[in-house]
DNA sequence: GGTTAGCACTCTCCTTGTGGGACTGCTAAG
DNA sequence: CTTAGCAGTCCCACAAGGAGAGTGCTAACC
């Protein structure tokens, strides 16, 4: 394509991602610059026209850039953007704590999406089921239950409560048996390991503290190692649709959608090629509500996936490499904690 | 007031609340059978208009009742009606398991409140700090962390990972010793007590060993006894709004106020009275962004607030009905697991 | 062949106007 | 206190017209 075009094609992107409004041939001439006429750069626009990445909204009126603009803007003519000092430092503040519950980190990772990017932003859950163990913990709460806590590389994945009458010294024995006999292995191999053996446990050939091991396991890990979704800043996606006069209809839908994390985190899920950064433009999207919205994302981890939710008209500059920038970011520490748990930030308690 | 007058605007508020119409004096005749003209009905219709209690859009519309309309049916003409049989099954259904982190409860409960009502529901969490403590646990992660678990009697209300070298047995010894010493206070007068230890550590007057205790103890409940706001639904509210025609501006700003936890929160705070059922009709809200919502809310446990979030044009009736039900069979919940906890409900392992 | 000036044409948007319909308020009588 | 009858008010939907913005086309120009 020829060099005038893509620079007026790249001006009507520019505008109306700034503005939301159609960019006049005249308008063009005087805002960047150009030095030809305004009827030349009608006939670039009606060839642009032409090849479907620009429209008018009607006869008599400026170009907008179509779905296939933005796309050809967005493969060809994207320059991603340096962070900024404070988001740089927004960002250093919400990592400080490592260690944390998994929840909590990707929480925060949802949390700073919106915020740096003021879309919506949204984290899914890696696969658990491919992480591996590092220990599983049992502790006594009161006569009737106990508190499991799954340790994996990626940090705490599971706690919960389960229903045991067993004698606190004896869940302590299970968990560091489990834990040692386990370790290394994947959280879906721990699982099937639980399930062989309560299945095999009515035949009688295991002793019965092997039994009670395994059938706790095997509850400990029946639910939940589902996937969950974050979302955040949902009232700055509102608020870029209002500018968009979207319908309320239409937000209504995207809202359920959020919503409806098995779903939504299914298709997420479906988008993503290793980590690398993908773009979805409006109807490019294979849902229905995400019509009127373009999804920025990247993979991490084991299928997780991560990225910001925004209208068609986005800064796709500025939602490009805060994506990049926090799934690396994310990668990392969760690569990281894998190895050797990072330093600690909180004052430490010494051995005494 | 006169018996007639009532039943007219009892028919007015019924009839807007199912259709969101106005109601002329003849559709009223027809629809609620009375035995008089329409002239009459235009008296009282005018009678009430000038008490404030209906209104009419423009000169010659039909009647809509006022805020104060809604006031004076909601705290004069009120019948609640009784949970439908697949509703009381939900309720079931939901609160099987009884013992469950506090956190997982309190956001089933918020699902509840929205699904049974078709609003929003929302569940602020009690006051934390004075809840008496039951156990305080600590478990070894690896070389540089552990984990902290806070059991109260509402349950798992804190975990989270501290930075700490001290050995496996020491924590565990640091737990026991902490939970024997300080069970049953309350949280507040715990993180006094480590407080108060922590300032005075400084002039050695401690062996080493309470010391580690205690600051260890002060890390856990430095953050987060602050409250948490889950809310769920909100999707249904959107549907609601739509149908009202607010304006997707207002609607922003509701969806930003649910998103500002800590504002909202101590909103709902304010709202309570003990845990009797209160109603805020549109712009008896304080906060400018509920102007067109009503809020039903109840108090539960220790400041604990939860309610439903819906249009001014609410089925009072069903909102009361479902927060009422669904606040005090929390309460029950809270209450119960603070004495004997639940019977399991899960396959109990017993103990070989 | 690409570029330019000039002009007719198209379409939106805003304002104005008009008629039908739905209800009320008033008045006077029962 | 209730009722019938009727004038009056206001909304709403639709149509018409004028201004404004911007294009498409044609013919000339380099």
């Amino acid at each position: 394509m020829d060099d005038r075009k893509r620079l007026v094609l790249k001006a009507i992107v520019d505008h109306y991602i700034k503005t939301g409004r159609p960019l006049s041939s005249q308008t063009l001439l005087k805002e960047y610059g150009l030095d030809v006429s305004s009827a030349t750069i009608r006939n670039d626009m009606k060839a642009l026209e032409q090849e479907g990445l620009i429209a008018k909204e009607y006869s008599s009126a400026g170009r907008v850039p179509t779905e296939k603009g933005f796309r050809f803007f967005v493969d060809w003519l994207l320059e991603l953007s340096e962070l900024t000092r404070p988001e740089e430092h927004a960002l250093m503040e919400s990592y400080r704590l490592q260690r944390q519950p998994l929840e909590e980190l990707l929480k925060q990772t949802a949390l700073l999406l919106a915020g740096l990017s003021g879309y919506a932003g949204f984290v899914l859950s890696p696969r658990l089921e491919e992480t591996r163990l590092e220990s599983i913990t049992f502790v006594k709460l009161d006569e009737e239950s106990a508190l499991v806590v799954i340790l994996s590389e990626l940090g705490i994945v599971e706690h919960r409560i389960l229903p045991t009458a067993l004698p606190a010294e004896e869940l302590e024995e299970i968990g560091r048996w489990l834990s040692e006999r386990l370790r290394g292995r994947t959280l879906s191999e721990v699982r099937e390991e639980a399930q062989r053996y309560v299945a095999e446990a009515g035949e009688g050939w295991h002793d019965p503290r092997t039994q009670s091991a395994f059938q706790l396991l095997q509850s400990a890990l029946e639910r939940r190692l589902e996937r969950r979704l974050y979302t955040e800043g949902l009232f700055n996606l509102l608020q870029k649709l209002l500018e968009e006069e979207v319908g309320l209809a239409e937000v209504r839908d995207i809202v359920r959608l959020l919503s409806e994390s098995v779903r939504f985190g299914e298709y997420l899920e479906s988008q993503i090629d290793d980590s690398k950064l993908q773009v979805r433009i409006g109807s490019e999207n294979a849902l229905r509500e995400l019509r009127p919205c373009s999804l920025v994302l990247m993979g991490y981890g084991h299928s997780g996936v991560l990225g910001v939710l925004g209208p068609v008209r986005m800064d796709y500059s500025k939602a490009c490499s805060i994506t990049q920038y926090i799934g690396n970011r994310l990668e990392a520490i969760l690569t990281l904690s894998r190895r050797a748990p990072a330093a600690a930030q909180a004052p430490e308690v010494r051995p005494s």
